[in-house]
DNA sequence: GCCGTTTTCGGCCCGACTGTTTTCAGTCG
């Protein structure tokens, strides 16, 4: 058996095992400040951009802030080793059912520990029998209503735990298409199916691979040291579940058939075989092994040939959901979407003043090294006292901070730059926000966005938002459903009544691109554009590296169908700063 | 386990909410 290439762990997934010790800490009911300590370190080296290596040969790990000489030695080890023996252990010691105990809504760590303890709770059929035979209801500290409310989120917990969110998802793509590249024979490897749709969850990891002799590709491919093997569906293709449930498929065709088989594979269903249809009745036969007429291969250069075949224009992955696109791409070419390359600026971002981790500033670097012309810093308002949201003090420290940073940057004329002002303002229980008017006509812009009293009926939430929406200094609406993706479902809200206050009010719509909320779905958004409704592509930064978040809205703006005119933040400098402007005149009047 | 102009011990973000208690623990944002 071969090994997989070995190269010193990044940053990034040295913060991700110290965020899993965390956990494993805190299921294994350890003292809930040391879990936090590792939590901690590993969100603080999320956004570190460190030579680990060298900091750990120099035995310097400790200069950076959140790690002390416990931590140093375990990131010591791993960076150095790429094993962790702590990990290890902690690993072996908690049954893997104990995560999906962590998606059920009402179960922290505590309740876990605790029904692990005393009951032996070990995973989310364990859970479900526990609490019918009644002894959830009877331990210490529960009670009849917890146990109901536990039993309540079994459903959601049960459906979210094979499906792993785009990042994740696509990162261990990439790894195993590094893998799949160097195994012997191999002439090319792509990640299909709804990873290379963008999607934003996605429930396994699908590879496609060309070989001359595809059969010893696959047998070479189940090699893959950290997966174990399931029982193959087609004799082309090697199944394989990892050691942490993720499922991956991975199928080896001829070269003759790849460029087809690439197409059949990214799918969708529904876009396959609309395909399929359009080809039968054109007298050809669109199958996973390629495209024929009369049972000949026709050649394929690449995707867009067999669209061109079809008679269609070329149809991007992230559309290919058979939502009408097939019809629409038969009518002519489909609208250029949106690109990362398009933006120009973004808008609801974070900085020290309240919970964000870089300095305005330092926001304002990152913003201007990305390329960008312009960013909007929407800092959370007073009543977020969780997420250190500005007193109105702090408001006017922020505007002549901002002011200052402006005035610097505009002497600067080779390079023009602009920092927004505006705020995140809680959309109070009753729908006001969360300052006087004339505080928030003040600023640039104002984000609008739930962040309390998620318990409201549909008809409540309803009505607070579109209060909200219709308040006049209102510019962008935030995160509408509040959803957490495989961690917390939406609050209830009617968000066609909500897009259709937004329309009339002429306020604009986020895309929240944090990963883990994607939020407005894109689904929706293809329903505000529909309305007219602009969109906006916020990255919730907390950070300098969550600029990049991004990249994930545009996925999602792109899965909506967006062209660039669409998103505000492909606008230029001066039209952004025009279009707040004569929203401010038309607020003031 | 980390941190420190409150520094080598004793805190660690904090308030709302809920359910279980009879003054508090756990969860959530």
């Amino acid at each position: 058996m071969t090994e997989t290439p070995a190269s010193a762990p990044t940053p990034r997934e040295v913060a991700k095992l110290l965020a899993n010790i965390g956990v494993l800490l805190e299921l294994n009911g350890a003292d809930a400040f040391r879990a936090r300590a590792f939590t901690f370190a590993g969100r603080a080296l999320e956004g570190v951009d460190a030579d680990l290596l060298a900091l750990a040969r120099a035995d310097r790990l400790t200069t950076l802030r959140g790690i002390g000489p416990g931590i140093a030695s375990v990131v010591k080890e791993y960076v150095l080793t790429g094993r962790s023996t702590i990990y290890e252990e902690l690993r072996t010691a908690t049954p893997l059912g104990l995560y999906d105990l962590l998606r059920v809504p009402g179960l922290g760590p505590k309740r876990i520990h605790t029904l692990y303890r005393e009951l032996g709770v070990d995973g989310l059929d364990a859970l479900e029998a526990a609490i019918d035979s009644g002894a959830v209801a009877a331990l210490p500290g529960f009670g009849r209503k917890t146990a109901a409310k536990i039993a309540q989120g079994i459903p959601f917990a049960r459906s979210s735990r094979q499906l792993r969110r785009y990042p994740e998802a696509m990162e261990l793509a990439s790894r195993l298409l590094d893998w799949a590249v160097q195994l012997e024979g191999v002439l090319a490897v792509e990640i299909v199916g709804a990873i290379r749709r963008r999607m934003e969850v996605v429930d396994r990891i699908e590879l496609l691979a060309s070989a001359e002799h595809p059969n010893a590709v696959l047998d070479a491919f189940q090699c893959f040291q950290d997966g174990s093997l399931e029982d193959a569906q087609g004799e082309d293709e090697a199944l394989l579940t990892l050691s942490d449930g993720v499922f991956v498929r991975f199928r080896c065709v001829p070269p003759a058939s790849f460029v087809a088989a690439t197409v059949w594979e990214t799918g969708s269903a529904a876009h396959v075989e609309a395909l399929a249809r359009l080809a039968s009745e054109r007298g050809a036969s669109f199958t996973r092994d390629g495209l024929f007429v009369r049972g000949e291969p026709v050649p394929l250069e690449r995707e867009s040939d067999l669209y061109e075949r079809l008679g269609l224009a070329y149809v991007p992955p992230e559309l290919r959901e058979g939502l009408g696109e097939v019809e629409r791409a038969a009518a002519g070419p489909l609208p250029p979407l949106v690109e990362r390359t398009d933006l120009r600026g973004t808008f609801h971002c974070h900085t020290t003043a309240s919970d964000g981790k870089a300095s305005l500033e330092e926001m304002a670097g990152a913003a201007r090294e990305r390329g960008w012309c312009y960013l909007g810093i929407a800092d959370h308002s007073r009543s977020a006292s969780y997420a250190g949201g500005l007193s109105l003090q702090e408001v006017e420290q922020q505007r002549r901070a901002i002011e200052r940073l402006n005035r610097r940057f505009a002497k600067d004329e080779r390079r023009p730059f602009r920092l927004f002002w505006g705020i995140e303002s809680d959309i109070l229980p009753d729908g006001s926000l969360d300052y006087p008017d004339d505080v928030l006509l003040g600023f640039d812009y104002v984000v609008a966005s739930v962040h309390s009293s998620f318990g409201m009926s549909e008809e409540e939430m309803t009505k607070r938002m579109v209060r909200a929406v219709r308040h006049p200094a209102t510019t962008i609406l935030g995160h509408i459903t509040g959803r957490l993706l495989l961690t917390r479902a939406g609050y209830s809200v009617d968000v066609e009544a909500v897009l259709r206050a937004v329309a009339e009010a002429g306020v604009i719509i986020e895309i929240n691109a944090n990963p883990h909320r994607l939020d407005l779905d894109w689904r929706d958004v293809r329903r505000a554009a529909e309305l007219g409704i602009l969109i906006a592509v916020n990255p919730d930064a907390h950070s300098v590296r969550e600029l990049d978040n991004v990249a994930f809205g545009v996925n999602m703006a792109r899965k909506a169908g967006l062209t660039p005119r669409q998103v505000l933040n492909t606008w230029p400098l001066d039209e952004v700063s025009g279009y707040f402007a004569k929203r401010k005149r038309k607020q003031g009047g």
